[in-house]
DNA sequence: TCTGGGGTCCTAGGACCC
DNA sequence: TCTGGGGTCCTAGGACCC
């Protein structure tokens, strides 16, 4: 029984969402989503017509409009890039047993144990799967076929857009000869760059060479390295795990000097993110604050608090005092603050009741409560923060 | 008007314990 | 007044991915 994953892709996905949302985006060709024209940002996702342009995702809005000024920017919705990615789950679904999502736009199916099923080749029900997608969500994908998640993912990267490619058991080694080392996920532009100063750019030279000699070029790398360019990986999908992070950060439309300005925002952040442990049923422990300075000089400070928390309270006492401690940082360089963020980490299960619970904390939590049904009914921003109300009152 | 926001994983050094 | 390791927890930073 061989192991068979599949990789989907969806194709241009945000500006396919956006399209459909907003209709009269969809005779644009130069779409550009991510941010409007005049905000700071980056783009998310390009139109095809766009990508001709030099325009990418990552790339900063500002340098997109110079490139391409005729194209228009949508700043799009997460609810709704949620909701359609849901729409396409239901339908990879139905083919495969196990279904992981790897971010809103990608899924790996686990199609191991279907060789009476499909004898041959999968290409067929990937087929099926890309005209189902399509008749029911609207939206097109490519889909990629290999023996593990790493070669169905190249698979799919080489099938877009709208194409479908099957890389067989045993053809994995070939398929990989002919790759730029820069294409193996997990190979950055940094990584890339390094070892392309010793020489090595090309998937076949890590092949041909005897892992020793690998070792001296790039030292620790060498054995992972040396697996992944023979195509070994894991062959069956883990079922989703708990999350490692819960997290918030903004990037201010104006860099900042006031401590209470940032302090009421990092109390709105804190608030979102506890909210969402909550909704989660989770609880962190580690509390880490980001403080990027205007230069983009950026700092991180978290403490470990005794017990894990879900309380917008304790997690905001944490990150005050982490935010006053780093904020003298930004003093004493004589710098703005351009972002900040706050994240839980060290995360677990929210426990049942404690009987033995200070009776103080016992109301913080009916507190959170109440807070959480009022915000479901109507909206995160029917409860805000006393800390974020009393600078908005002085009029910021 | 340069450079988002949500994540994961890894490394390195120090404290502390056995 | 010389000198171990291993393991775990913690903090800070960095690379990478979509």
């Amino acid at each position: 029984m061989s192991a068979r994953i599949l990789h989907v892709d969806l194709d241009a996905f945000f500006v396919e969402v956006c399209r459909q949302r907003y209709p009269e985006l969809r005779a644009i060709e130069l779409l550009v989503v991510g941010g409007r024209r005049d905000q700071r940002g980056v783009v998310q996702s390009a139109a095809y017509a766009a990508r001709r342009y030099g325009i990418h995702a990552g790339m900063p809005i500002a340098q997109a409009v110079r490139l391409c000024p005729a194209a228009t920017f949508c700043q799009g919705s997460f609810v709704h890039y949620r909701d359609a990615s849901r729409a396409v789950r239901a339908v990879l679904e139905r083919f495969a047993p196990t279904v992981v999502m790897a971010s809103l736009d990608e899924a790996y199916l686990d199609l191991g144990g279907t060789d009476r099923l499909y004898p041959v080749s999968l290409l067929p029900v990937a087929e099926r799967i890309r005209d189902a997608v399509r008749a029911e969500t609207g939206l097109d994908c490519s889909i990629g076929s290999g023996p593990n998640r790493m070669i169905a993912k190249l698979a799919s990267d080489r099938a877009k857009p709208r194409g479908l490619m099957e890389v067989r058991a045993g053809w994995g080694e070939g398929f990989l000869a002919g790759l730029p080392l820069a294409a193996l996920p997990g190979v950055g532009p940094k990584t890339a760059a390094r070892w392309a100063g010793l020489g090595l750019t090309d998937v076949h030279q890590v092949q041909a060479m005897a892992e020793a000699a690998l070792a001296r070029l790039v030292g620790g790398d060498a054995q992972a390295l040396k697996r992944r360019a023979h195509g070994h990986g894991g062959a069956t999908l883990r079922a989703e795990r708990l999350p490692k992070s819960v997290s918030r950060e903004t990037t201010l439309s104006r860099d900042l000097r006031d401590p209470e300005e940032l302090e009421a925002i990092l109390a709105l952040l804190t608030a979102r993110v506890a909210g969402q442990l909550r909704e989660e049923n989770l609880v962190g422990r580690t509390v880490t604050l980001k403080l990027r300075h205007d230069d983009f000089h950026t700092v991180t400070r978290r403490r470990t608090l005794e017990t894990a928390t879900d309380l917008d309270a304790e997690l905001y006492e944490a990150a005050r005092a982490l935010f006053r401690g780093a904020f003298e940082g930004v003093r004493s360089r004589n710098r703005g603050v351009r972002l900040i963020g706050i994240a839980a980490t060290n995360l677990g299960l929210a426990a049942e009741a404690d009987l033995f619970e200070p009776p103080a904390r016992q109301r913080l939590k009916e507190l959170s409560a109440a807070v959480d049904k009022v915000r479901e009914k109507y909206g995160f921003g029917a409860v805000t923060p006393g800390s974020a109300l009393r600078a908005r009152r002085r009029g910021r």
